[in-house]
DNA sequence: ACAGTACGTGAGAGCGCTCTCACGACGCGG
DNA sequence: CCGCGTCGTGAGAGCGCTCTCACGTACTGT
């Protein structure tokens, strides 16, 4: 019942016959083996049941083995975020063909800041991406004074840390969203914008001022959601209260898009007869709705890759500039 | 500009004018070193910018000092599922206090499950928690063939593999929903209730059964919703057409729960005065509605804190055996 | 005054692995 | 038949850390 040492090189080495550096060359596929040695070797380490230790081996080739991977969970919005999770894979398929391991780190800013950035300190993982989607918490500063290498996905808010970032257009996103209303031949376009405290929205928000201004129209029909499904209705309400001839509506998200649809409706506009409607982030949820959505691609896990690959760049030594992909509209039947 | 050798142990010593032994004391908060040598260790630890070296450390303590976090993301339910974060989040607390890394693992069954099975064979971590919300995919059996200390969140749908598993009791959780419907005088009692494939819809549409029989009422009113909301709204819908006498609904989630409210009031029902409503989930984002939703608490932070208490448990050698925690009515005003 | 007992410290042996280096056994051309 | 290159292999030196052990040194009690 004793839990008996895990069998090492050495134990291998034994029971093969040879030496431990041939074990190694076996195990790390080093072609000059004979293949009578590469057999018994083979043949020990089934038996044994051999599995490498991570940590000598970490320990001598100093190669960077993981990457954390910040989540700055700061309030329920995040929380509920389909976005989050596409992210995660994204990283997740973007480090598979590496040996780097990704390290999740959750933290709420301000009530965990000073863990995480103790924990950052400490030095556990070789690298840092960060899901910032969030007004800075600290976290951001600390990463950079730390001088641990870092991505960050997602342009940070506030001012620069000078530390690399992906981002997606949201300002191009929001324009293009406007511009096929424009181009239907809306006239009175409003829209349901994000939370104000995130650099997406904004950006989104400017774009959709870009084109109105480009086009002349009007921009004073505004109203914030919290991304949400509930935000979004309420929004739409109270949008159209406030402007009952509009015929045009760009939603910053599609969750929220989904739900002013069926405000819409159930106020009697036809969609996209009377008002049509924008949505943004091509979310398969929010592609149910009847008839789909027109909306904004919003591909957070090909954010989420690229930032991988910057990471690896950077871990390699190379300095990396932030990156901005492009968007394009989705086309569906509400514009 | 040469990527300069990191400090060591050494160079704190020396710098210290002190031994490795000592500097090893003052970095592991030993307490038997004199104040002054500490200061000076101290010091020199900053001034160098010393960082222990994590694979060193590993090596020569044998102790365990990472899980694996399995995230078998089977479809797009999960992903847009706030549960996992929350999940996630549990893990990550209850794992706070550890020397513990949470590294996550995500992968689709099916596509991915050969990739997966290889890692977690890698033995790249010590000990896994698996998120299974769903059918086996494989994944289990190679995890308790492997012998890798595991424990799953979320009763394994299908035969027992011998694996260790947390879950809430979803069976008392839909009795107790439906008691209360019972106890408010309901006599015509329907459900929105889960995907089929899922154990926690399935435990959920059996508790409702139980109360029902329990009470003599009939129990064939029943349709499935995806957990989705717009799910839940269709499905409510569905569920109205072929009963128009219910005056009673057990909604299995909450997000499912706040669309069939809100359908409800759309088809001219009142809630709770027609038609009484109680959800699953106590989820934040669905307590929006108006009036607040009665509904099941179903912490899954706290399932996966527990899960990180067994896996501590495992890896100390110590057997557990599986836990089913209860649950609890919240009161709200739909029911 | 001396043994006994802390206590703080340093020397040094590993932890399991990789990798360089040297060496013997070949095969080749001259 | 000798020198040379090639190939497969083993010996052994670390990687940076922890931890045991032994050794002062400074207290206690008698």
């Amino acid at each position: 019942m004793s839990t008996r040492r895990a069998p090492t090189l050495e134990d291998v080495a034994a029971r093969a016959g040879v030496s431990r550096a041939t074990v190694s060359r076996v195990v790390n596929a080093d072609p000059r083996v004979r293949a009578t040695a590469r057999e018994a070797v083979s043949r020990a380490v089934t038996e044994l049941g051999y599995r490498p230790n991570r940590a000598a081996r970490a320990l001598v080739k100093r190669a960077p083995d993981s990457v954390a991977v910040v989540v700055p969970e700061t309030d329920q919005r995040v929380f509920s975020d389909p976005v989050i999770m596409e992210m995660l894979r994204g990283i997740s398929e973007g480090l598979e063909e590496t040996p780097l391991q990704m390290v999740l780190v959750l933290g709420r800013a301000g009530r965990d800041t000073d863990r995480l950035e103790r924990w950052l300190r400490g030095g556990h993982t070789d690298g840092a991406i960060v899901l910032s989607a969030h007004l800075d918490d600290g976290v951001t500063s600390a990463l950079s004074e730390i001088g641990l290498p870092t991505v960050m996905i997602g342009r940070p808010p506030g001012p620069e840390q000078g530390l690399p970032f992906v981002d997606l257009d949201n300002v191009d996103g929001g324009r293009q969203a406007t511009d096929r209303l424009v181009a239907r031949g809306c006239r009175r376009i409003g829209t349901v914008a994000g939370p104000v405290d995130m650099a997406a929205s904004r950006d989104r928000l400017a774009g959709w001022r870009e084109s109105l201004g480009a086009a002349g129209l009007a921009d004073d029909a505004v109203e914030h959601g919290d991304f949400s499904s509930e935000g979004g209705r309420l929004a739409m309400r109270r949008l159209l209260a406030a402007h009952r001839d509009l015929d045009g509506v760009f939603v910053a998200s599609d969750l929220m898009a989904a739900a002013a649809v069926s405000e819409l409706q159930a106020a009697g506009r036809a969609v996209p007869g009377d008002v049509a409607v924008v949505g943004y982030d091509d979310s398969p949820a929010a592609q149910l709705t009847v008839p789909r959505l027109t909306t904004v691609a919003n591909p957070g896990d090909r954010m989420a890759r690229e930032a991988t690959v910057m990471l690896r760049e950077l871990l390699a030594g190379r300095p990396v500039s932030s990156r901005v992909l492009p968007t394009h509209l989705v086309e569906g039947g509400t514009a």
